[in-house]
DNA sequence: TAAAATAATTAAAACGTTTAACTATTTTAA
DNA sequence: TTAAAATAGTTAAACGTTTTAATTATTTTA
């Protein structure tokens, strides 16, 4: 029934072998030939059986993407896009992605994602923030790596990020040139190695500018960057500092919460106070006034991070680890405007 | 350095025969042979090779999960949930799941999924409409196939729907129930049978409380069931009807649509207007007031889709199609309220 | 106790590739 | 002119399973 590479030897007049070695752009095989198999691939439309070549070459064409739960169901389609990067990125070669999620609190007992137990992925690319037990476990396993928009605190990795301090530079620069002075920095879970960047950012923008850093504008302290604890900031901040006339949300969900306290407690944006977010999931979700913002290239996030893992297994010496960063861009909107005293 | 089945077998002592026998269950195996083997197969932590049992029994253990690009990147999870349903499943069994994208827009000469093209997968899972075109094409492959949420005109297929009359006849029920009797229907792409199964619900609902039905109140002329849609037909409905009480939009994407008219129109929900949605994003979207809406079950959508593919391939005569309707349930919040005179 | 029936296990072929080693032919160099 | 080198292609083994048919072991029957 299937087509094998037995019938497309026996239609071009050639050995298997022959075949196999067009397909793999061997130079040994001269033009005429390759051109006669090629012909004979094509009106067979032949395509080789991945179990057959899986055999032997033990590999499995399949690469793991992980990430937890939560990130996967985000409202905005964050690290959606991001998986979508990798699924464009195969398309044109020669890998399937299987996507497994894995719990926020993920804990000793719960299982590995099927194809890591089974061995039946070639790599893995993992996705934001995973608990630290869930990669200690997959550790073991020996499987080649690269992480997306996150690393963990130590050792060396393939990684794929945002340039979170340059996008934490802009966002604070932009606001210090419409004459901001008091300008507060939201950030959630400071232990994400993106949220301490932004800071990073944050705090050379100011600098650059002779500007003193107020620790009392700093709010680090809620666990996880969303929208209701961006709300419970706000209030911290506006409720003890009457004096803050913008702040930097780390990311649009916290900025939304702040807008929604704001708006609540009648603090006119942009009139009252600046705000400018991170990450840009304006065109995913439509917000009044519109937020200035970080404009962070999610689907190029996952496409640079499935060819770094495609590069990676081509090149079996595991060389060096890279680090790639991926460019930001200031995108202003409504939310902010020049300081009127 | 991987572990094989001959391995198991030294092991155990036994042929790698009764090795296999063991794994398939078969009874020929007498339980002092098969607990051996099963303790050898821990031991040694064994997994079959994918790839070797692919080529003799010429499956893949994949199973393709395809949806159009702009299904898949909606804001509120809905087609995301249903996918994670089925991964949940495949963790129980023996499958993985390939997720692809196709434009919405799919064209004459645009690719199919290269699982398709290359016969990688046992089966597919089509979530939400996709193009008739791709339909046509996927068809000549003869892959079996799963619809979800979604089913072509014609023909007899496998499909996982909720139970969309009822839920229709739910949400206008209610609002019968709160004394109104002007009640607008305000649904996207009349072509899509979730639409017509959500206005049959309605229709039905009136006439079994005796109120006639107004065609002016019935808006099915948006081409997508989206937000500004609904911000649309809210327009004009309620610039040309004042007697209007309460609308059931066909999906909460459309009733965000609706609450965003009415705001900035000065009417106020639920006390002017009462709105009724459908699918339930609440728990992914803050909404206020909170809307009253039908909920779907999305995950457990996935869930039965992943079953049925499972069972369809188990038995190999691809008996009956199969139609499996989940149930619905109406959840009452703050968009809707008794009527007042 | 031998034959027949049944139960348990195994041998071996097959699946469709890749690739190292080999052969045959042509080209190059001395 | 010939040996060596380069080029082009082929042979055959190997990968790790499944599964049918054959074989062996055990139990039942007469």
């Amino acid at each position: 029934m299937q087509v094998t590479i037995k019938d497309v030897a026996k239609k071009a007049g050639v050995s298997i072998a022959t075949v196999s070695l067009v397909l793999h752009n061997n130079k040994r095989i001269s033009n005429v030939t390759r051109n006669k198999v090629l012909k004979a691939i094509k009106e067979l439309n032949y395509h080789p059986s991945r179990s057959a070549k899986g055999l032997v070459t033990k590999t499995t064409g399949n690469i793991g993407f992980v990430l937890t739960e939560d990130h996967f169901l985000r409202t905005e389609p964050f690290y959606t896009k991001i998986f979508l990067g990798t699924e464009f990125v195969t398309r044109g070669n020669d890998y399937y992605v299987l996507l497994a999620t894995i719990k926020r609190d993920f804990e000793e007992h719960d299982p590995l994602p099927r194809f890591i137990l089974e061995k039946n992925v070639d790599g893995i690319i993992i996705a934001g923030k995973v608990p630290s037990l869930f990669l200690s476990q997959l550790s073991k396993y020996k499987i080649p790596l690269v992480f997306v928009d996150f690393y963990p605190p130590q050792g060396n990795y393939n990684v794929v990020l945002i340039d979170n301090i340059k996008g934490g530079y802009l966002a604070t620069k932009h606001l210090i040139e419409l004459g901001h002075k008091n300008i507060a920095f939201v950030g959630g879970d400071i232990t994400h190695p993106s949220i301490t960047d932004r800071l990073i950012g944050y705090k050379q923008a100011l600098e650059s500018s002779n500007i003193p850093i107020n620790q009392n504008f700093i709010i680090t302290d809620e666990d996880y960057p969303a929208r209701s604890n961006g709300y419970n900031a706000a209030r911290k901040l506006l409720t003890n500092h009457k004096n803050i006339t913008a702040i930097f949300a780390c990311n649009d969900a916290m900025a939304l919460g702040i807008m929604q306290y704001c708006s609540e407690n009648d603090i006119k944006i942009p009139d009252d106070i600046s705000i400018v977010g991170f990450d840009d999931v304006e065109s995913d979700i439509s917000i009044t006034p519109q937020l200035t913002t970080i404009r962070v290239p999610k689907t190029e996030l996952g496409i640079e991070a499935m060819n770094l893992m495609v590069n990676l297994l081509k090149e079996k010496e595991n060389l060096q680890t890279k680090k790639i960063l991926v460019p930001v861009e200031l995108i202003v909107r409504n939310s902010t405007k020049k300081i009127t005293y």
